[in-house]
DNA sequence: TCGAAAGTGGGAAAAAGTGGGAAAGAGTAG
DNA sequence: CTACTCTTTCCCACTTTTTCCCACTTTCGA
């Protein structure tokens, strides 16, 4: 996809605008929104989803106590969602309290999938990660030449 | 691209002047937009936010906290802005938030990238670190001959 | 002092975003 | 089984924002 923080508001119909700009990579006009790791949702293209898909279960089995969680956390909760010919998505009642949005929402594109955060939840994780963030950027530095 | 340090105001439609001088040296007419480590933007030509991104993607795996957090911290945010016929640039409001940019601003070239900075913060930067700069110029003295 | 280049402000057209109404569908009670 | 209600979905029209462009002002150098 592309890349963009951007803030747009959940409706009292729980429709979340999908920017303009990222809406043109998406193909078909529909998409797979299940949990992430932290506090988020993730948004991937069909291809991008049979990919994480393929990883997860290609490579565990039914019989291994992770892989099931693995299965119950991030494959399960997938739902397809379709994009109304104005731009939204409806956030699936399930995965809008999981990821506690409320109003304002944070539309993060990450190359080749989406985050959709509640903006507190957002500004939280920043601010609580920032250090570590910092230090992670200093090894960076150690390793790179930018 | 180049070096200097320019100061210029944001206008009520949060357009910035981009120096003539640095102008010249951006190759096709956009630039991308991202967080920096501090309180500042960072601009990079298509080719330098290659380099930047394949160093932080390259290695890294959606399901690797560290590098959620880079990906979210410097990937994530990132836009391509057009440089309009008359040399500035639209300040995603997102971007201009992290940066607190109020009105006076001061971009600064930095061979192969550009700083924008609120004024203020970037005055108060200075002279906090003003003695970490002392110790820092001391290390690289026993580093490096000059 | 004049000319050219750089910078500033603002208007108009186009695009993006928002709210809400109506139709369709599901669920429930009589 | 039917009728009523409530929810969901789809679509339209209005509003706001963005983008593009023009013209004026200022600055700098000759």
């Amino acid at each position: 996809m592309i890349t963009g923080e951007f803030r747009y508001s959940l409706d009292e119909k729980n429709r979340l605008m999908i920017p303009a700009r990222i809406r043109v990579e998406i193909p078909g006009n529909s998409i797979i929104l299940t949990r992430g790791v932290e506090q988020c949702l993730w948004l991937f293209t069909h291809e991008e989803w049979k990919k994480v898909c393929q990883s997860l279960v290609g490579s565990t089995s039914l019989f291994q106590e992770k892989a099931r969680l693995m299965q119950r956390r991030i494959v399960a909760p997938a739902q397809e969602t379709e994009v109304d010919r104005t731009g939204r998505i409806i956030i699936p009642p399930t995965l809008r309290e999981f990821a506690g949005l409320k109003k304002e929402c944070i539309i993060l594109g990450i190359q080749s999938y989406l985050e959709i955060w509640d903006e507190g939840s957002y500004t939280a994780y920043l601010a609580e990660n920032e250090s570590r963030f910092k230090e992670a950027a200093e090894e960076i530095g150690n390793k790179i030449a930018l």
